[in-house]
DNA sequence: CTTCTTACA
DNA sequence: TGTAAGGA
């Protein structure tokens, strides 16, 4: 269960790829990395290689701009599924959450605008949203 | 041909 | 966000 992870970590697809998998233009995706949103490697040629992970976290992105959510509000969605990842992770594997578990339970917080219960992020709703 | 960065009639 | 420019 571990090879698989580690398979899912290996950045070997060029941006073209990932612009086909995603359905997203490469500069959406160059965006998004300047916003700290992926960080995408880099080959010898400075080219941007990213992994499977890399891949469903573009989806991610997408999947939250969709439900209204801009650039600071996903990148703090991040830091969240990170900080109660690691919360798990030292609770012990008996109440070990999928990634996708975290993922769709903070989605469902976040979607319930008036039941998120978080510090106010300026402009963590897109003006379209509101 | 694909990708990279920078800049904006 | 798109797209053109100029180089790798």
């Amino acid at each position: 269960m571990k090879e698989k992870e580690l398979r899912r970590t290996l950045a070997v697809l060029p941006i073209g790829t990932a612009m086909k998998l995603t359905d997203l233009s490469a500069r959406q995706i160059r965006y998004y990395e300047d916003q700290d949103l992926i960080h995408p490697h880099r080959n010898e040629g400075n080219q941007r290689m990213f992994s499977l992970n890399d891949i469903d976290r573009l989806l991610e992105i997408k999947d939250y701009l969709a439900d209204g959510m801009n650039i600071a509000g996903i990148r703090y969605a991040f830091e969240e599924q990170k900080r109660k990842s690691k919360l798990t992770s030292i609770q012990g594997a008996s109440h070990e959450l999928t990634d996708d578990d975290v993922r769709r339970i903070l989605r469902e917080e976040l979607l319930q605008t008036g039941g998120f219960e978080g510090p106010d992020i300026p402009g963590f709703f897109h003006k379209k949203s509101l």
